[in-house]
RNA sequence: GCGGAUGUGGUGAAAUUGGUAGACACGCCAGACUUAGGAUCUGGUGCCGCGAGGCAUGGGGGUUCGAGUCCCUUCAUCCGCACCA
């Protein structure tokens, strides 16, 4: 009695702490022991080679870390650790995408200005983070929406908006490279990519007003001001995103929502698209990511055709991939917002168009895209005309048909393309069959294999062929040419927003000019209200004393009022964090060239086509302009799978508040409501947690089964409406970072999607502590030993060196667990303790488990941290196996195994399996074909 | 509509190159120790069948001595689509 008193009295006092795996006060110990002693400050000089690992990067939210978020980050962190211990210098950084709507639509709704919920949302995030145990060099860290920060962005900007592309070079020049190419040649060698129509020589540039000349220059630069379209919402004043606009209107308050111009800036993506493509070579993401991007950027070849309109001055101008089916035109279709519409319709069908474009006014492209099934459109009344055969050909305008690709007009093929076919059943348009056989008269068939029929001088010929005769003869007639196009459209850049970056940008008397560079950072102002301003302006055009700026008499000077869109900040952040505190320049030169490209960079796929084809420009540009040394920002890219929730739910009958099992539901008439996943164990509803859950269930009544209450179970995103988030704070505190990080590894491979269930956590947790008492005995305390490990500690050790080592460089962390497990299991039913075996299998652990190993490492009598421990080096001695258990099959049906050395010849080999008894009894009486004997492998007799 | 991904036990999954399907865990069942157990340990656990054996990787077909893996076809689910980040 008085022993155990002391035991207690001691524990208490903490003297016996190393005894029992106290993962709270161990991984507390460690993580201030790191912060104090600096141990992931990372250098920028060092003989080392490099490693640069990246997350891409948060955007702090008011809901805070669900499990899903740290995933890949621990999937990085796990990386980064290991490849330290493989003796490379690492970068592993952290900051914050902190400019963004969703604090802007707070602060509408509450007051708060944004700078504040964010710096209060980034706080709960990094104590969140700092729970799991990281190694982000915070010294590292930064936000975007800092000045420090922002300031470089606005440079950035500025760097884009004095550039163009230089096709010839087929790189980004600074502006004055064009101004001196104008006023020698005028732009007869360099096609002006935002207006094809403009044309001039050196004399007529020459003569251009100033006003003039910026226009055009507009035209080429990078970073450029045009007129596109928004969602502008009339009853709340406001433009919304895409996501705030539900079935036309708004998602707050159901409020119509219409498009409506504005000048807005963009930048010319579409100039980097081929090398956008080309890039996609140099880099190791995964063939869906790029299928992704090529899909996005959508290179496609064809032709523009011009085509006349019966009785009318006016052309219509078409882009097809399909020239050879140009004896297969019924009819032409025009986008509703074409300029052409309003000019060939003819009075009798006025009114009809006139109707149909306030329709098409309140589709979003989405739905416009999507919605196949309802087939619209409106006959304008003017007819097109045939080059070739003269035929007349109607010209209709319809949705489907979208202004920003191509030319905004197709020639519509109905036996060859399917959406076409619909329309023209749909409108009893009749239809030509160029396809002869191929073409059954119920769908369209839009095969490009096959010879063409009923089509004059290409009649017979094959598809791919006729498509250049048909080229040619178009540009020998002058009526069009061949045309490259994109899909992917240039990128919009403003917002009419508040929490953004301000543009670098000043309009003297309406015409855009950089701010000078000594005036960077812009600073956003500050402000009292988020309303927008007027015309859907943004709110900071309500500040009318920094928007206008004093100037001379009769002139004007403004400050832009939009603010630019979250990706900007995004786009080049990986170069800042080499080099955070520069104030000179946003990245040393000499320092990006030592870190280069990211190594390995994860994040989810949502970014699959955003942020990845900005960011990949803005690096092409910078790389261009001579700022830094590379073109591609990041060399791999893994994308962790989403972490979907587990919903639980109840059922309640309908019209009482009484809740039935799940396995009797089927006898009641229920309504299922979702019940919040941390008051259920498994699918085991806590009753009493439940009546205390929330007001109106405090006097629930169950209907049980076997006594107790079983829950169905849902999988679907995690969200806090649905009650199916996991705070890992909560798991953190009950099992510990350690296990908490090797679960979330253990769940299955980073890649793909799974849902999160909380209950085997366990097992992992069992794992850990197995680990522990391996080498401390609750009694005994540490019970590491010295002295020569035996061979079949040896190879169970090499063997896991192996897998470990091979498992973490492809991130195949779930394998590594569990091979992790396989190793301790093996190891304890050995009992071994050797130090000789356990301090190396510390450092195989730690980058998974990095609290718990420097503690085992420091009680094993180690001065310095595991941290600094190089990888254990993998002997292939120690794991070679002189036989081998064989799988023999008959017929390819496994029958038997039988243990047969390795040495054996395969003669050797065949008689030993036609002499076992088992395949003996499967091939009684039978005459073997052959024996297939894969050495190493499996044995197959062929009877 | 376009594009992408995923379908394997009750559950998460493994099988790296076409070669023993279900490793490792969760859960479940039985047992040991214990005042107790949400601790620890041992054994069992794909399905059908008493058994021999048969059947099994969403469904159907094919290639092969051999298919979860390759080919064709089909179904289902999830994600993205340019102003959420």
């Amino acid at each position: 009695m008085q022993n155990i008193k002391l035991l207690i009295t001691a524990r208490k006092s903490g003297l016996f702490t190393h005894m029992e795996y106290n993962f709270r006060q161990i991984e507390r110990k460690w993580q201030e022991h790191w912060v104090k002693t600096g141990a992931y400050k990372v250098s920028n000089n060092s003989s080392k080679p490099k490693c640069y690992v990246l997350d891409m990067f948060p955007y702090p939210s008011g809901a805070g870390l669900h499990v899903g978020h740290p995933l890949g980050y621990i999937a990085s962190d796990i990386y980064a650790r290991f490849k330290r211990l493989k003796g490379f210098n690492v970068l592993h950084p952290m900051g914050y995408d902190a400019f963004g709507l969703p604090a802007e639509q707070y602060a509408l709704e509450t007051g708060q200005h944004p700078a504040v919920t964010t710096e209060a949302n980034i706080n709960s995030f990094r104590s969140q983070l700092d729970n799991i145990g990281f190694c982000f060099d915070w010294d590292r860290e930064f936000r975007t929406s800092d000045p420090s920060y922002y300031k470089w962005t606005q440079y950035i900007f500025l760097q884009l908006f004095n550039a163009w592309y230089n096709r010839h070079a087929n790189k980004a020049e600074p502006v004055e490279t064009l101004v001196r190419i104008f006023e020698a040649d005028g732009n007869a060698h360099h096609e002006c990519p935002g207006d094809r129509q403009i044309r001039f020589n050196a004399d007529e540039w020459n003569q251009f007003s100033y006003e003039r000349q910026q226009e055009i220059l507009m035209e080429y630069r990078l970073a450029y001001l045009a007129y596109a379209e928004v969602n502008w919402c009339p009853a709340l004043g406001t433009v919304l995103a895409n996501d705030e606009v539900v079935n036309g209107v708004s998602e707050r308050g159901g409020h119509p929502v219409i498009k409506k111009k504005m000048r807005q800036w963009f930048l010319r993506i579409t100039e980097y698209a081929d090398r956008l493509l080309e890039g996609l070579e140099k880099v190791s993401y995964s063939e869906a990511m790029k299928d992704m991007q090529r899909n996005w950027i959508g290179k496609s070849q064809g032709a523009e055709i011009k085509f006349n309109i019966a009785g009318s001055l006016d052309d219509i101008v078409v882009y097809t991939t399909r020239p050879d089916t140009i004896f297969g035109v019924d009819f032409m279709v025009i986008a509703p917002e074409h300029e052409l519409v309003e000019r060939i319709t003819t009075s009798e069908q006025h009114e009809a168009i006139a109707a149909y474009k306030e329709y098409v006014q309140s589709r979003s492209e989405r739905e416009r895209m999507a919605e196949v099934k309802q087939i619209t459109g409106c006959f304008t009344g003017a007819y097109a005309v045939n080059p070739f055969d003269g035929r007349k050909i109607p010209i209709w305008t319809s949705e489907y048909v979208l202004a920003g690709y191509g030319t905004g007009a197709i020639m519509a093929v109905p036996c060859g393309d399917q959406r076409d076919f619909s329309f023209a059943k749909h409108f009893n348009i009749p239809i030509t069959n160029i396809l002869g056989d191929a073409f059954n008269g119920e769908e369209a068939n839009p095969t490009k294999e096959g010879k063409l029929f009923n089509s004059d001088f290409i009649t017979g010929v094959e598809m791919k062929e006729a498509m250049n005769l048909v080229v040619d003869k178009i540009e020998n007639l002058g009526i069009g040419k061949r045309q490259i196009n994109f899909r992917m459209r240039d990128a919009g850049f403003s917002r009419q927003r508040y929490w953004g970056e301000p543009f670098p940008i000043l309009y003297r008397n309406g015409i855009p000019e950089a701010l000078p560079e000594d005036q960077l950072p812009l600073e956003l102002p500050h402000v009292e209200n988020y309303r927008p301003g007027e015309e859907g302006e943004g709110p900071l055009a309500n500040v009318t004393d920094w928007v206008n700026l004093p100037a001379a008499a009769g002139t004007s000077l403004r400050r832009e009022t939009n603010t630019m869109p979250g990706y900007a900040g995004s786009s080049w952040y990986f170069l800042r964090y080499m080099d955070p505190h520069n104030d000179q320049a946003f990245c040393d030169r000499k320092i990006s060239d030592y870190w280069g490209q990211v190594d390995l960079y994860i994040g989810g796929t949502e970014h699959a086509v955003g942020h990845l084809l900005y960011s990949r420009m803005w690096t092409k540009a910078l790389f261009d302009l001579g700022f830094i040394g590379f073109d591609e920002p990041y060399k791999k890219l893994v994308n962790q799978g989403m972490i979907t929730g587990s919903s639980r739910l109840v059922y309640r009958v309908r019209g009482t508040n009484q809740y039935v099992s799940a396995g009797l539901k089927d006898k009641y008439d229920t309504d299922e409501l979702h019940v919040d996943v941390n008051i259920v164990d498994g699918v085991e509803l806590d009753t009493e947690a439940f009546r205390q859950w929330r007001a109106d269930y405090s006097n629930a009544q169950f209907i049980l089964e076997d006594g107790k209450y079983i829950c169905g179970t849902l999988s679907e995103k995690m969200s806090k409406s649905k009650f199916n988030t996991v705070n890992p704070d909560m798991l953190v505190d009950k099992f510990g970072a350690d296990t908490f990080r090797m679960y979330e590894m253990f769940l299955g491979p980073v890649e793909q999607s799974k849902p999160w269930e909380t209950k085997g956590i366990e097992g992992v947790h069992r794992f850990l502590k197995k680990f522990w008492r391996l080498f401390m005995d609750e009694q005994k305390g540490l019970i590491v030993k010295t002295g020569e490990p035996t061979a079949d500690e040896l190879k169970t050790l090499h063997k896991t060196i192996r897998k470990i080592e091979e498992d973490t460089e492809r991130m195949s962390y779930n394998t590594a667990v569990s091979a992790f497990m396989v190793c301790v299991n093996e190891l304890t039913d050995l009992k071994c303790n050797k130090k000789a075996v356990l301090e190396q299998m510390l450092v195989l652990l730690t980058p998974y488990a990095p609290h718990v190993c420097e503690e085992l490492w420091q009680a094993i009598g180690n001065s310095g941290s595991v941290l600094d421990a190089s990888f254990p080096v993998f002997e292939e001695k120690y794991v070679v196996e002189s036989t081998k258990e064989y799988p023999v099959s008959v017929n390819g049906k496994l029958r038997t195994t039988i243990n047969i050395s390795l040495d054996a010849s395969t003669e050797e080999v065949h008689q030993i399996a036609l002499s076992n008894e088992v395949i003996q009894k499967w091939t009684d009486g039978q005459t073997i074909k052959k024996i297939i004997f894969v050495p190493g492998k499996m044995i197959n007799v062929v009877i």
